[in-house]
DNA sequence: CATCTGCATTGATGTATGATAAGATCGGTA
DNA sequence: TACCGATCTTATCATACATCAATGCAGATG
């Protein structure tokens, strides 16, 4: 879409990373780079919204994502940022072909690639290299999920605040404090409180 | 172990499930029941420790299993029950071959199958049967962390209980309630008093 | 330049949940 | 039967975090 340069760049992007950290055989590219599709979108534009099916992963070529759901107060909980090199989409439902419960939206102009369902599937069976990083990828998440629950239920707001930026020091510049408040499951005013109380500690 | 033919019922019961549920065709069955497994564990008996990289993943057969963190406040923080049909394993210390953060051990006296570090892989190349099971599996279990995390993010104390006893009815009346109080993320006082406030809403 | 808008901070106050301690209940067992 | 340990409940008090409201600040826009 868009500038066809752009879409040249970007898809060439992708390849290098095929290549480089996914190890997918050079003569497996072609097959695999006829499957996908390339989109640019600006802030605040949504890839995903709740109610939807959803159809595509993503892979973040710039820019930054961002999945949440929105409780029947009208309040946002952040369940996932996606910056550069990040895969998102809502699993579940792409797998199981049920509606979502959640939005992915764009928290900075963004390029991203296209999977639909079929991918990873077809993927898997062209490159063996392609399936072992996709079960790489997934078995991570969990590892990832799982950390995240345990810092929930046993962590109070200032461990989970340290942690976030010990995990993602460069998103911790580049979003709003507020994302980072609702990613950690409190208000923006709690977390405020927070960095007052450990700068107070702290040089 | 144990009881040789506690043993051998228990591996066709596990055959069955194989067949029935994963749909494992005949012939690729001797192979994968050649690499597992048996063992008998009675309640309070640890299959991982903090500290051990998990060498096993496990299915049980009958019983319940629990996974768990302990902080260091000497506090436990519930992260899985794992009943009859239920895999569990650290997926992450196994797959990473990085040492656990958390503990499994049995609930009540339980009868599991055991798969080294090497079995997810090995079957996976014998039956495509078991590969798709397998990412069924994952990928149901990263929903299940990621509706999780939503209900911890977003949701009172009485939401994720009531969310609870409508996920694992069956739980419900079988594990002790500090332990529920644990997988939510409260203490057992508090869960006591969330359900004291339903009673009285309720019949 | 003045204004606007979104974000961060701060203060005052409210509420859900934690901490502690004391009963109540119950199954197991001497 | 009587005791015992584990679990659940209840009550009181403490605290982390939420809510509401006001202020300040900085980048965007007229």
């Amino acid at each position: 879409m868009d500038h066809p340069d752009f879409k040249n760049t970007a898809i060439s992007s992708f390849e290098k990373y095929l290549q480089d950290k996914v190890l997918v055989k050079q003569e497996h590219l072609p097959p695999l780079l006829e499957m996908i599709s390339f989109k640019s979108i600006q802030k605040q534009e949504f890839l995903l919204s709740k109610g939807d099916v959803c159809e595509h992963a993503f892979f973040v070529l710039s820019g930054l994502l961002r999945m949440y759901s929105i409780d029947k107060n009208g309040k946002e909980h952040l369940l996932q940022f996606a910056p550069e090199n990040w895969f998102v989409s809502d699993r579940g439902s792409i797998y199981f072909s049920q509606p979502s419960n959640y939005f992915i939206d764009a928290i900075e102009d963004s390029m991203v690639i296209m999977f639909d369902r079929s991918f990873t599937e077809k993927a898997s069976s062209i490159s063996p290299e392609f399936r072992n990083y996709n079960e790489y990828l997934l078995q991570n998440h969990v590892r990832q999920l799982q950390n995240r629950i345990n810092l929930l239920i046993g962590a109070d707001a200032e461990k989970r605040y340290l942690d976030f930026i010990n995990q993602y020091p460069d998103l911790f510049g580049r979003v709003p404090q507020w994302m980072i408040a609702s990613y950690l499951g409190i208000t923006p005013e709690s977390l405020s409180r927070v960095r007052k109380a450990l700068h107070k500690r702290n040089p």
